[in-house]
DNA sequence: CAGTTAAATAACCAAATGGTAAAATAAATT
DNA sequence: AATTTATTTTACCATTTGGTTATTTAACTG
């Protein structure tokens, strides 16, 4: 059963220790090792939480000798940025934010027509 | 052992139908049945589901009658927006719209001393 | 009070999740 | 070729999750 997209990033995200990974990788490529060490758990519990990352489409891992990279891959995080949409309504109390927002959106549909 | 609150946000929203279900309290207070309606699944099915949006914060629930009537609590949603904040560079791509971003955090930072 | 409607609880089940220890694989080093 | 380093796979385990049916509880209604 594939869950969609949005239901695995969710899901992906609701773990600390997979979050903990993303920040990490928000300055740059990391190895597993690397990704591991502030962790008081095995290497196997860290491959395993970035196989939910990568499937989540969080992470993208490349090859470099025995190594295997780790990079941040946020287009799911924009996904969730604009799912949010329908919400901010309920929590951007303030109008003059509301009207901020209504502006980045309108900016937002010009950028699109731009590329 | 006690979830931290984002963890438990994510995770409820991971659940399509948990997803419907606020999407469904955007536009008013809704009774367990009206919520159940949509989905091919009995109501003990959704009383779960709606068990971890209000564990998750994510609901409120009051009593009218034999009813049950939910609301949506977006407050946990706002924290999710706030934890994207360290993420958004990474996928606003546009150098206007991180513009618009930094404005944004300007008003917000103003807002908060004003409240 | 008897019956109906709304919702929750209990008991159960299969599958997924998050961890482990031990073994296997891949590439570099000696 | 043997050894070390980095990582993955396998097999296992306990707990959680998402669903079911059957039973209860709560409140209204005739």
């Amino acid at each position: 059963m594939p869950a969609d997209q949005l239901s695995s990033t969710f899901a992906a995200l609701s773990d600390p220790t997979r979050r903990a990974i993303l920040a990490s990788l928000t300055t740059g490529e990391k190895t597993v090792s690397d990704l591991a060490e502030p962790f008081e758990m095995t290497m196997p519990a860290i491959t395993k939480h970035l196989k939910v990352l990568e499937k989540a489409n969080l992470v993208e891992r490349s090859r470099k000798a025995q190594y295997r990279p780790c990079k941040l891959q946020p287009e799911p995080l924009k996904a969730i940025d604009e799912w949010m949409d329908q919400y901010r309504r309920f929590f951007e109390e303030s109008f003059d934010r509301l009207d901020d927002y209504l502006k980045q959106i309108q900016a937002k549909e010009k950028d699109d027509d731009n590329s």
